[in-house]
RNA sequence: GGUCCAGUAGCUCAAUUGGAUAGAGCAACAGCCUUCUAAGCUGUAGGUUAUGGGUUCGAUCCCCGUCUGGAUCACCA
């Protein structure tokens, strides 16, 4: 049983005894002792004094009292204003960190054949631009989370489903047919997908221009942005598309194919994958007849001019288009279609969207129509909606340049990672291999970190002027960290130093006391973390556990030290403390270089 | 206008979910390498937690009002 759970029983029984009434398990709090008072754990006081009928200093010494005598591990207390302070025996601890030592995945549960099964979907791009900052962070957000549920003993399948049909592909499309004079990937040495977006801007350049003229001639604005031959010529291109059109239907898939080529370079230096990939253009088709089904079922209502709606007021929301007048779907009809088939695919238990917080009516929307529609997992799907990533001047907007691309990050992070790493010239003698193996993992850490470290739900800020720092609370420090670690041990072993024996220490000092305690939390971060969604408390858990470590480094000699009992200690805990830095970031995402 | 989200040091972010004197990093200043990797460590300075009320032993956190910023309410995705 661990410490806080032994606590727990013993105040239970010490009101109990002292003052006859049973407690409720959840009024007793405990935390961590702040660093200013002695004492390790804290019980929280104040919802006492009701069944004491004392005052909070003497309700703590009570207690107090009772828990030295009863509880073996506890060795001291005091107790300041309402808060009982209990000093923990250097032999649990170092009872503890022992057995952690010998735990093979510290703060991991494997799955089963039982485990639930959860549905991750995230990335879920469109294939009419190359991929940017915003991206990034989904991307990341989606695999970290997936990662984290896995810590955490669940089956998690990673999905993705690719906004591949729509009027927006049609645009570049249409500007590529124009403009293009039959550029490809490869006769201009570029990225599908970048190729394929540039065309994307281009349409939108046309669009205005004829925008523009048209308003000029006398037309509104509305009735110029439908006047424009762009966006007509954009649309015949949907329903020529639409209708099977073999021609577009060629362009479509060849155009399709470039930019998925350009998404796969992306995905594998960000690295992400997924499991099962959906395309919009196999499932909005089940989606459609879903809908029509749901016309059937009454669920679902015919407007005079052939559209089909739902209606919403009385769950509180508006009414909402399912298939246009002219019979094609939008993208809330793909969504009902890509659903039915995972789960018919699936033995789904949970289904979590990644998606931005831009689309929380989207998403409540969704789960109101697949409850319409019958299916009994509709309400249960979870829309974890994570903040957008704001550059200085605003938001990003694909069509007007103001993007932060994805390649080029990571491009401007290896080069910033390899000019720090020449100039500190601790990789001096490796190949040139193996220094930009290196290089990639510290920018990806850097810029991962930077990005994962912040509360998901939070609207972030990017500032491109200003390069990612490595230095301080970032992915680079935890890795240098991690680096230094693994250095030691590395000596140590070349020593011939055995230290996995049992130590056996009643001198431990606070600070090593400190790293074990910041140690033996991991796994209540990883269930925490997977519980609320939030990588970031993994993020900042491995921040404040290297910053422990890093106190304890500089305090203390490792290898220097004469007594082997305490030697082979402190070889422990920095075996442990690189454990679960490597556990930690993986969770993350993020790799940690042996050596930096 | 309706609904929802946010506002914490100059900047970027935390705060164990209602607990003790609100913490880190960056930027600034001052120290620490003959010694296990200085991408590190230590110190100084920086705050009326947007604002006004309320709830209670106790509020950055919960409730109400105000201000500011953002998202959303499409036959867009």
């Amino acid at each position: 049983m661990n410490i806080e759970s032994l606590i727990r029983e013993g105040v239970l029984n010490a009101v109990k005894a002292l003052y006859g009434t049973e407690v409720d398990v959840d009024t007793i709090q405990i935390q961590m002792t702040r660093k200013e008072f002695e004492g390790d754990l804290t019980v929280v006081v104040f919802p006492f004094t009701r069944m004491s009928k004392k005052g909070p200093e003497q309700t703590g010494t009570d207690i107090g009292e009772y828990l030295i005598a009863n509880v073996p591990s506890i060795s001291k207390y005091n107790t300041v204003k309402g808060f009982l302070n209990l000093v923990i025996s250097s032999e649990y601890w170092s009872d503890l960190l022992n057995i952690i030592l010998n735990e093979k995945d510290f703060g991991i549960i494997q799955k089963d054949e039982n485990s639930p099964l959860v549905m991750i979907e995230y990335s879920s791009p469109n294939t009419n631009k190359p991929l940017h900052l915003g991206h990034i962070r989904n991307n990341l957000l989606g695999f970290s989370i997936a990662e984290i549920l896995k810590g955490t003993g669940k089956q998690v399948i990673k999905t993705n489903i690719v906004n591949d049909r729509g009027i927006h592909i049609c645009k570049s499309m249409y500007a590529w047919q124009r403009e293009g004079k039959n550029e490809t990937p490869e006769s201009v040495g570029k990225k599908g997908d970048h190729l394929v977006g540039d065309y994307y801007v281009k349409f939108d350049k046309l669009f205005k221009k004829e925008v523009a003229d048209l308003m000029a001639t006398g037309l509104s604005k509305e009735e110029a942005e439908n006047a424009a031959p762009s966006i007509n010529a954009a649309r015949e291109m949907l329903r020529r598309w639409e209708a099977n059109d073999p021609e577009i239907r060629n362009l479509w898939k060849t155009m399709n194919e470039w930019v998925y080529a350009g998404f796969d370079v992306t995905y594998k230096k960000l690295g992400v994958d997924f499991d099962k990939i959906y395309y919009e253009s196999d499932t909005y088709s089940v989606g459609r007849e879903e809908v029509l089904r749901g016309l059937e079922l009454g669920v679902f209502e015919r407007n005079d001019d052939g559209s089909v709606w739902a209606n919403l007021e009385n769950e509180g929301l508006d009414k909402k288009i399912l298939l246009r007048s002219d019979g094609t779907s939008v993208y809330m009809t793909q969504d009902i279609g890509t659903a039915k088939l995972r789960y018919e695919e699936f033995p789904i238990d949970h289904m979590v969207y990644v998606v931005g917080n831009e689309q929380i009516y989207h998403f409540q929307v969704l789960s109101i129509l697949l409850d319409k529609l019958g299916y009994k997992w509709g309400k249960s799907l979870y829309h974890f909606s994570y903040g957008m990533v704001e550059l200085p001047q605003g938001k990003m907007k694909s069509r007007e340049g103001t993007v932060v691309d994805a390649d080029d990050l990571i491009e401007e992070m290896v080069e910033v990672a390899r000019n720090t790493s020449n100039e500190l010239g601790k990789l001096d003698g490796y190949s040139e291999e193996e220094k930009s193996e290196i290089h990639r993992m510290i920018a990806l850490g850097a810029l991962k970190y930077f990005i994962l470290k912040v509360d998901p739900k939070k609207t972030m800020m990017f500032n491109p002027e200003e390069s990612i720092d490595f230095n301080g609370n970032t992915g680079p420090f935890i890795q240098y960290t991690y680096a230094r670690i693994k250095s030691v041990l590395r000596k140590a072993s070349d020593a011939g130093i055995v230290w996995n024996s049992k130590t056996n220490n009643s001198m431990l000092g606070t600070k090593e006391i400190e790293l074990i305690k910041k140690v033996s939390v991991f796994p209540e971060v990883v269930a925490e973390a997977a519980s609320t969604y939030s990588p970031a408390l993994i993020a900042n858990y491995c921040y404040d556990l290297v910053k422990e470590f890093n106190q304890f480094y500089h305090d203390f000699t490792i290898l220097g030290e004469t007594d082997a009992e305490k030697k082979f200690f402190r070889l422990q805990i920095t075996e442990v403390t690189g454990r679960i830095i490597k556990t930690g970031m993986g969770l993350l995402g993020i790799e940690c270089p042996e050596r930096m």
